[in-house]
DNA sequence: ATATTACATTTTGTCGATATTTTATATTAT
DNA sequence: ATAATATAAAATATCGACAAAATGTAATAT
C-alpha cells in the first residue's frame, strides 16, 4: 500500500514539519467539530492554540482550502466551510458513487492479502463495536481503517484520493450532528454484512450493503441537521 | 453559476492577494509544462521569477499539493509532481467516469439557459477550430469553457470540483506531450458530435462521443509519452 | 578505488515586525 | 431615526532575517 497523498498522516509517517502538524491538527479539529462551520479562523487565536507562528498555520489553512474544509476570500482571512443539507446530500451521493466504484475495482483484483486486510480490520472494528464500553476515538480510527481496507486493492490513486476527501467530509457531518442514538440501528450488523459479501466476492451485494450503510448514516445526520428552527 | 472553488481564477474574479496570483501563475506554468515533472521548485528561484516574497509562494505551493500538481516531503522542499503512463491512464479513466456522470446529471436538469450556454461556447470554440491560423492560447480557454458548459447544469459542487482537477491534470499531460499533429484527427468534428447529441438530448450518444473524445486524446498523449528509450 | 567522516554551502522552515486592508465605532448630516 | 462619512481598532497579508536541516565537497581511512 503506497502512501496516498503527500500529507499522509498515518502511523509511521510522523509529521516532520510544523506545517504538517498544523495541517493534521486543524483538519482534525474541524472534522471533530471543534470549530463551528462558518466561524472565522483568526490567526492570532490559532497561534496561541497550537503554539506556533503564523506561517505554518497559514500554509496548513491554504492546504485545507483545496479539500473544502476551509474557505478564504480576498483579504478577509480564513473560515471554516459552512455546512448545509444540500452539501451533505452532495457528499453522500458522491461518496456512494466513488466508494461503489472503488469497491468494484478492489474486488476485481483483490488477492489473498487484500482479504486478510479486510478480515483483520473488520475484526478490530468488531472488538470495539461489541464492547460494552465504546471507545469512540478508537472506533473512528478503525471504522476508517475498515472502509479503506475494503477498497485498498483499488489501484486508482485518484479514486482513493477523492474518496478520502469525501470520507472525511462525511465524518465531519457525522460529528456535527452528534449522532442520534435513539434511532435504532445496528451498525455492526451493517459492517458485518459488507464483510461477508466481500469474502463471498459478491460485488453486487457488497455494494448494495455499503450504499445502504452510507445512506442510513446520512439520513440520521440529515434529521439532526434539519430542525434549525429549534425555538 | 456559483463560483466553484475558493480559488476561482476566472474572469471577473481578479486575484486579490499575492498568494492567489502565485497560485494561478504556478498552476498555469506547471500545466503548461514550463516546469519539468519531478523538478525542484526552489523558493529563491520562484521569488525572482514571480517577483514576490517567499510567504505567498509557499502558501500557493501548499495549495497545489492538494490537487496533485506539487509534492512535498519532509524538509526537502517542493517538487513538481512526476508523470507516468499509469497516472495518465488513471486520470483518463477517472475523467471519463466523472465527466460521464456530470453530463448525465447536466442533461437531466439542463434548461434553455443551459442549452444556450452550450451553443454559445461551442460556437466560440468552432471559430477558433475552423480558423486558418490557430490561436492555441485561446483554444485552450474555449475548449475548457465548452466542456464546462456541457456539465454546467450539474448541481453537484463536488463532482464539478473533482472534474476540474482532472481536466487540469489531463491538460498538463496534453501539453507535456506537445500533441502529435501527424495523427489524423478531426477534433472539431468530435466537439461538434457532442454538441449535436447535447441539443438532441441524447444522453447515451453524448456520453459515448465524449468518452471517445477523451480517450482519443489520451491515446495520442500516451504514444508520445511511451518512448522513453529514445537513445 | 571505494567507503567513511568532517566540513562548508545551500536550502528549507519558521518567527517577529510592518504596511495594508477590513471591520468596528463615533460623528455629522439629511 | 436613518444614512453617510470620518476615525480608530483589529486583523490580514507580506517581507526580511535567522535557525535548523539537507545537500554537496573535500579529506581521510579501509
Amino acid at each position: 500500500m503506497p502512501p496516498l497523498s503527500d500529507t499522509d498522516q498515518t502511523l509511521g509517517n510522523p509529521p516532520k514539519t510544523l506545517t504538517d502538524q498544523a495541517y493534521g491538527k486543524l483538519r482534525d479539529d474541524i472534522i471533530r467539530g471543534e470549530f463551528q462551520p462558518g466561524s472565522k479562523l483568526r490567526i492570532e487565536l490559532l497561534k496561541q492554540r497550537y503554539g506556533m507562528g503564523a506561517t505554518p498555520l497559514r500554509e496548513a489553512l491554504s492546504r485545507l482550502t483545496q479539500n473544502g474544509f476551509v474557505t478564504t476570500e480576498g483579504q478577509r482571512g480564513f473560515r471554516v466551510s459552512v455546512t448545509s443539507l444540500d452539501d451533505l446530500e452532495d457528499i453522500t451521493d458522491m461518496r456512494v458513487v466513488l466508494e461503489t466504484l472503488a469497491l468494484k475495482k478492489s474486488f476485481e483484483v483483490g488477492d489473498d492479502e487484500w482479504e486478510a486486510r479486510v478480515i483483520a480490520s473488520f475484526h478490530q472494528l468488531s472488538k470495539i463495536e461489541t464492547a460494552t464500553e465504546p471507545d469512540l476515538e478508537r472506533w473512528e480510527e478503525r471504522n476508517r481503517a475498515y472502509h479503506l481496507a475494503l477498497i485498498s486493492a483499488c489501484h486508482s490513486k485518484w479514486l482513493r484520493r477523492f474518496y478520502e476527501t469525501l470520507y472525511d467530509q462525511h465524518k465531519r457531518y457525522r460529528n456535527l450532528a452528534r449522532i442520534d442514538r435513539s434511532v435504532p440501528r445496528d451498525v455492526h450488523a451493517e459492517h458485518s454484512a459488507i464483510c461477508d459479501a466481500a469474502l463471498e466476492r459478491n460485488i453486487t451485494k457488497a455494494c448494495q450493503e455499503n450504499e445502504n450503510h452510507i445512506r442510513r448514516t446520512a439520513e440520521v445526520v440529515a434529521k439532526m441537521l434539519k430542525p434549525k428552527k429549534i425555538s
